[in-house]
DNA sequence: GAGTGGTCTAGACCACAAT
DNA sequence: TTGTGGTCTAGACCACTCT
């Protein structure tokens, strides 16, 4: 990595050496969870001081790609149940505090996809895709009616029913090293119909809030559509703007 | 600032200077839009070298603090109409493209907190406050009401209803010195009232997405409590989650 | 040309974790 | 004790802006 590539480039060193690093992670040569070459091993690997490593890993560890920990060492992030469960997972009760929801699967199948899930994954219509149903329930009360919708050249091997995992993301990236960082949400309000009606436990045309989510793997593919319904008598959906 | 000083709080000396940076921002020793010192006489003045000025500096202008530019400065940020509307006002069209939204204050009275306000703004209750209440059109037609409750010790020359800027927190940064940089939104369903329903021209107990908004500023105080009821029919509630 | 922030380097020392 | 990231410094050079 020398210094012509960067006038080739116009792009400073410490940004080529953050694409490179990204580009390694991606192509799972660094697994999730595992720890990269020291800032000095890599510095002397790629031609630049370690203040230029260091540059770049700090840029990574905001944008939540790395986690560096002091005399230990960087390690590529993974999804754990209380990342997802913090970052991802925006319900919360009357008092701030944030619920911790469990799921029932109601419905797996395989289909083509809708006009409307081809336009938001960027699919061509007809494409393969996997659709999964789910109940979820806030503090054992049915709340959140939830399809989510899965390209399957991405991810062809959903488990069973009853032994679908509880955060889908994990198994995301355990599986398929698929990481998802990113997600978009769009919020509005609808009235729920006779199935949500009857799984919620209330009225037909009761308005519920509705997020359509959707996530952005690390290298940029759309891997999921997921469509929540939700009743918010109790509960509220919480952003910070900063 | 020595290294001492350092010992004594266990700060790492760049934290300390942007603490006493950030001191001086709300003092108003530097206001808003005006240019810091360059970052070598501020190592001169503290004491530190130029390098621990610039990290502490970077982190300022990751957090909104201040803006930095290349040949020029480093710059106090202030409220602009584009940064307001970018960054605190999450309305998109259906090609989510973000609303340019116009105001029509309804109302401006004087009184005291109910116990809503008071618990969403830390007051005790029945502490004075100026409450706005205004119609918002986006493309022209009503689509949201609006309630602020703003605290009177912070606030306590607003403008006639006539002479109300649309763009209130530039008023707070350039009338009181008071940055608005931080929020947390809280979002649920409610059902129209008879007034709502006549502003917005629609039917009472049609659905609509209530945006509870408690805005903090700079040095911790909190400012405004705004609570936005609207129309979902045609605009969606738009969250980047990264 | 003078002054600013942006990049890059090299080296010293500290704090923390594992062996 | 060794190796890691975290902090701090000093100095060089580049890119941009203004006068």
């Amino acid at each position: 990595m020398s210094t012509d590539e960067n006038l080739t480039h116009f792009l400073p060193l410490y940004a080529q050496v953050k694409q490179h690093l990204i580009q390694r992670i991606v192509d799972q040569v660094w697994a999730p969870g595992s720890a990269l070459p020291s800032e000095y091993k890599l510095g002397v690997e790629l031609g630049v001081s370690q203040g230029t490593v260091r540059k770049a890993l700090d840029e990574m560890a905001a944008e939540k790609l790395v986690v560096r920990k002091q005399g230990r060492g960087t390690f590529v992030s993974e999804h754990t149940h209380e990342q997802e469960l913090f970052h991802f997972f925006r319900l919360v009760d009357q008092h701030d505090q944030q619920y911790v929801p469990t799921s029932q699967v109601l419905s797996l199948e395989h289909s083509e996809s809708t006009e409307y899930e081809s336009k938001a994954l960027g699919l061509a219509e007809g494409s393969l895709i996997t659709r999964i149903s789910r109940l979820r329930l806030l503090n054992g009360r049915p709340a959140i009616v939830e399809t989510i919708s899965v390209p399957r050249d991405l991810i062809s091997d959903f488990p069973d029913r009853s032994a679908m995992p509880n955060s889908l993301y994990r198994f995301y990236q355990q599986s398929h090293g698929i990481s998802v960082l990113r997600a978009v949400e769009r919020i509005k309000v609808v009235l729920a119909n006779d199935n949500e009606a009857d799984l919620l436990g209330i009225a037909r045309d009761v308005p519920l809030l509705e997020v359509e989510r959707v996530a952005e793997s690390i290298d940029g593919r759309l891997v999921e559509l997921r469509v929540s319904r939700l009743v918010t008598d109790e509960c509220r959906y919480r952003v910070e703007l900063t």
